[in-house]
DNA sequence: TTTTAAAAGATAGTAATACTATCAAAAATA
DNA sequence: TATTTTTGATAGTATTACTATCTTTTAAAA
């Protein structure tokens, strides 16, 4: 993790560990504007001033979880896709990955990952639209979300050499993964998928749209 | 306008449109989360508890100005596809209009629709990215968005009735022309537009990614 | 033109938020 | 055991997001 995201290191000991975990908890629970720093030392028996001593304040926190689960998605999609041949049925994984509902990994005991998952629906965004972006992002604040959009850049131009533009076809993919299920759940009419509500639709919409686009 | 969204109609007074007049110039110089009630009443010469007689918060007014801006666009889009027969067509102006810088419509005094454009692009999903969005959208704040979705969606339908996914489309037009804009200005990498940054570059992608789906 | 009502201005005050500072106690490490 | 690091406890400040009240100005009705 980019050492500019704290100022120790909450891997590093069990307050920390116990700041992310509640964060992730609190913040999935009342929403990130309602989430400050006094409700979580109470619900971990901490103080404020505890917190501040990890985290410089709560936007921080944000872009920590946020680019923690970008890597544990990079992670799973080359470890899931690592011995496909076929980038088509790579991309495919990919969208899978990108719209199905996370199960907690047991791996990671201080995280869980479905409701990090969606945190980064529902407040991801807000770690980038600010007035700080420019500032931010010199720092890599942004890197492994970056590295996401690269590698799924990647495979597209894989599948088809001559698309124009693999890169904004990768953001659109992991932003629409998460805004259509945005829309699906609280603004149904935005979307198609209002009878159903399952993600599976999701996936098949943004298949359709990828195979259309590189064929 | 929505009624619930104000406490007193702000096109009603002066001192209302100078509060709709200088939200949208501060909010669009140092963003949605550093503008409050009390900045903008010494903007406008005005008090605190003076803007609390037409609006309850500063998301009120978040969510008042960029429904006007939905309204407005909505409007845009009827008057120049109007005389369009060929839905294709329609279809490639509805693109133009949301990728292509807007200029300061002179009909509308007190609205600055190229600083309201910037607004929605940087602060708009902050109107539902919230934990109240099932209240909000009761209430009906985003019809305005929902119903310019809706025409978009209905041009995607005479385009391609067997399309299956024409109201996601529509979203993810609207959303990606925002975003890829976003992107291209601050956070580059994300996208194909990095070397030009120009806004027809957007409007290139979106004209080949509707194209593709429709055929 | 006078009366009355509505809107705006002026001022004060409160609860919550987002921090910073300090010092002592506990835990870890040397 | 001594020393450093981490945590806990407490206090305090500036700003934010409101609410309340009273007076003055403006506008509309009688």
């Amino acid at each position: 993790m980019n050492e500019a995201l704290f100022l120790r290191n909450p891997e590093s000991s069990e307050l920390g560990k116990k700041i992310i975990k509640h964060s992730i908890e609190l913040i999935e629970k009342s929403g990130f504007e309602a989430f400050n720093f006094k409700k979580l030392a109470e619900e971990i028996h901490s103080t404020e001033a505890g917190i501040y001593r990890y985290f410089e304040n709560k936007h921080k926190i944000l872009l920590y979880i946020t680019a923690w689960y970008w890597k544990w998605l990079e992670f799973q999609i080359s470890y899931q896709t690592n011995n496909m041949i076929d980038p088509n049925a790579q991309l495919e994984k990919v969208i899978e990955l990108l719209t199905s509902p996370i199960e907690d990994d047991v791996n990671t005991e201080y995280v869980n990952e479905s409701l990090l998952h969606q945190i980064v629906i529902s407040e991801g965004s807000k770690t980038y639209l600010t007035k700080q972006v420019g500032v931010d992002n010199q720092q890599q604040f942004f890197k492994s979300y970056k590295d996401l959009c690269a590698v799924i850049g990647q495979i597209i131009s894989a599948c088809q050499p001559n698309y124009k533009y693999p890169k904004s076809l990768a953001s659109t993919l992991i932003e629409m993964a998460h805004f259509q299920s945005f829309f699906m759940n609280n603004l149904p009419s935005l979307t198609d998928f209002s009878a159903t509500k399952k993600n599976s639709d999701i996936s098949s919409f943004l298949k359709d749209l990828v195979h259309r686009c590189l064929q």
